[in-house]
DNA sequence: TATGAATGAGACTTCATTCAT
DNA sequence: GATGAATGAAGTCTCATTCAT
């Protein structure tokens, strides 16, 4: 689990402005929702590309043949961007997971099981491909850094409860251990097969399901 | 998503200067070396703590007690301290992995010299903080991906040949795939045990040569 | 083994950044003095016929025939730059009325010294056109507001020594409000004198004098 | 009286459109000129709080309960609604003085009559909070500072006829000359008192009164 | 008429890089 | 060679004003 010693606010004597809500206007209109996502969308792009840094409010603005001040009125400054681009990737990962670990799948081998989330991943990483620049830049700034360990927190926590069905015999702080080492794994792999070309990329796929299943063999033989 | 990656103003009308070479004097001085030296451990520290793009010349100059001038003598932009310092690392883990990897350690059970990689690797991430800041930029500059991808390479190349000794019956192919995993997910677990607190990591650590062990094993009995 | 220079992944929680000083970089030079005067002369202008925030950066950069970058090596920001201006002026008051007040001073009738106390301060606000605006300006920001108050704090406490020395029948606390009176009033007036124009101004100040010393006369008379 | 507003670079090479007229549509009927009215109340607490340039329309609109529209639908822009302030204060202090200098109050004696006036511009000032926000602005913006004078010039006016029944002896010049300085003097420390805390601001107030009196009791002397 | 989303000029500020001393 | 002052392009963000609905 990551560190995270910072949960006090600091108790800040100022008169404290609350800080600035991620999203400026919270778009009921048909048609602002669709602009909010459709800027959201150049965003990933744009960062994917370039990186947050490079990544320039003005460039996101003319992609999305809008303005630099429509842009604003969405969002208050550049972070709050990146932050939405995250919550979505978090959320959207968190809806595959969630839809692939409904309760019939426990009925099936574990092993059947692995393969199809991994592959459901996988597919994750290839249909957005903001998804790896936006996870990964998060090791720059503090702030944006649990932010980015919490996917991989979220399911492993899932990961581990799945593996209290199949594998009783650990105990549950093993189990934690050995799901977070899974799901980082997979996690990794995946992340280096898409900046593979294709055919190497699918081998690795494959390499990451072998990967997977030995370890977890390995455990469960060792915990029996 | 609109594809259009090229409404970038680049496309300057500039006649196409030759790319600075990275390094502008070489310095033959012992003085001059131990400077150099000297301001890339800064310009190291400097990266890991806030990111390459927050980092400074000016930073790096004070901190480094030299002037601003000085770093332009050594280097011709703010790029180009950044690829030393990959550079450096690139050389000093391929030195690590030759120490390491002598023709005596090959008379040893694969599993210990697992082990004993892994662990050499790891004590490398703990020593050497800005090498992970290093690294994980490389994916936002195109330029910068590749060297990035390099170690990751070399080391499995390394390890290819290692893999040949002891799996002579896996295919050149094979081999190539299975060290090229093995590398990038140990690479990986490290990557993120560094990040850990120190029980954590210590455990990870350990799970990072569980599942590198059951990898090769499984592979090894599929291929027999 | 590689050197690492500094082993502490620490990462800083940012032990809250000082607020900015006032001036970047003190000149020691003579010709780096020269230029921070020119630059405030040149900002005091600006203030002066625009305002404090219609007065640009650009502006006072390109006046001073300097660039925006230079305008940011003496001063964090524009806030800093007037507040440099009232410090300056507040200092040139100040060492106005030590020179004017000197103890021989004391020897003379108090409506002489009265008279040329006002006569002194009238060619002040004259010769330093920026004066008035700077000082008015006070009341927008409540930051720059005690600043302003200031210097009429500083000139009452001096009136009020004075006073002291002429009418030691007036118990301290009444010379406090009687001093801090005087000096608003001919403050106040002397603003207004500024912007009228020459004749007019003459009578004006005349007429400061004649208010000055009927209010100290009336003042006495019901303290005998 | 202070003509010169053209020392300015102003001269725009724009080929003179008309000065929009300060107030868009005349409100006839009944419900929008209370709305009007309230859009000047609330621009006037907004300005009177941040100050003119840190007021923003969008602000004023949102705490009058209005639409950013319909701000521009009553005035073509920002100045105008300040201009508009600056009018309503100047008829409010207009019928101020003229409910108090009717006829019959030339029957008594005059420095009743003064401590009256200052007692009730006193009153004004603390009833009406944004009138010295308002009115300190003046100085900031060339065409506003007129205005700003004209107050004080039509009080000065008023106050050189009341003279002229009291002082006869007095020449018309003189008379103005005495009126424009009393009613700058009461005005300044007014200013002043208001900013003060309550016991001080009540002492100043009647030190106000000691000034003004003595002052005209010196000039009659003198003149007599 | 009323609304408030959209616009974009323009403000402040940073920082890589150059160059005179 | 060393220095660090000077430069200015470029980035983020604000806000008066317009205009389609």
């Amino acid at each position: 689990m990551p560190v995270s010693p910072s949960t006090k606010k600091t108790a800040k004597p100022r008169p404290a402005r609350p800080p600035k809500p991620d999203l400026r206007r919270v778009p009921t209109q048909e048609r602002s929702r669709a602009r909010l996502e459709r800027i959201l969308d150049i965003a990933d792009t744009v960062f994917a590309e370039v990186g947050y840094d490079a990544g320039t409010m003005e460039e996101i603005a003319a992609r999305a043949e809008s303005s630099i001040g429509s842009l604003y009125q969405f969002f208050p400054n550049k972070k709050a961007i990146f932050a939405a681009l995250q919550a979505r990737y978090l959320e959207r990962a968190q809806r595959l997971f969630e839809d692939l670990l409904k309760e019939e799948a426990l009925a099936r081998p574990w092993h059947e099981l692995l393969d199809e989330v991994i592959e459901a991943f996988w597919r994750f990483h290839c249909d957005l491909p903001g998804f790896r620049a936006v996870w990964v830049h998060q090791s720059i700034t503090a702030e944006m850094l649990d932010a980015g360990d919490k996917l991989n927190q979220i399911m492993a926590a899932r990961a581990a409860d799945i593996l209290g069905a199949f594998a009783p015999q650990l105990t549950p702080s093993r189990r934690g251990v050995v799901a977070s080492t899974l799901v980082e794994t997979v996690s990794a792999l995946l992340f280096v097969a898409v900046r593979r070309k294709d055919s190497e990329a699918k081998r690795l796929v494959a390499e990451t399901k072998v990967m997977a299943r030995a370890y977890l063999e390995a455990v469960l033989a060792s915990a029996s």
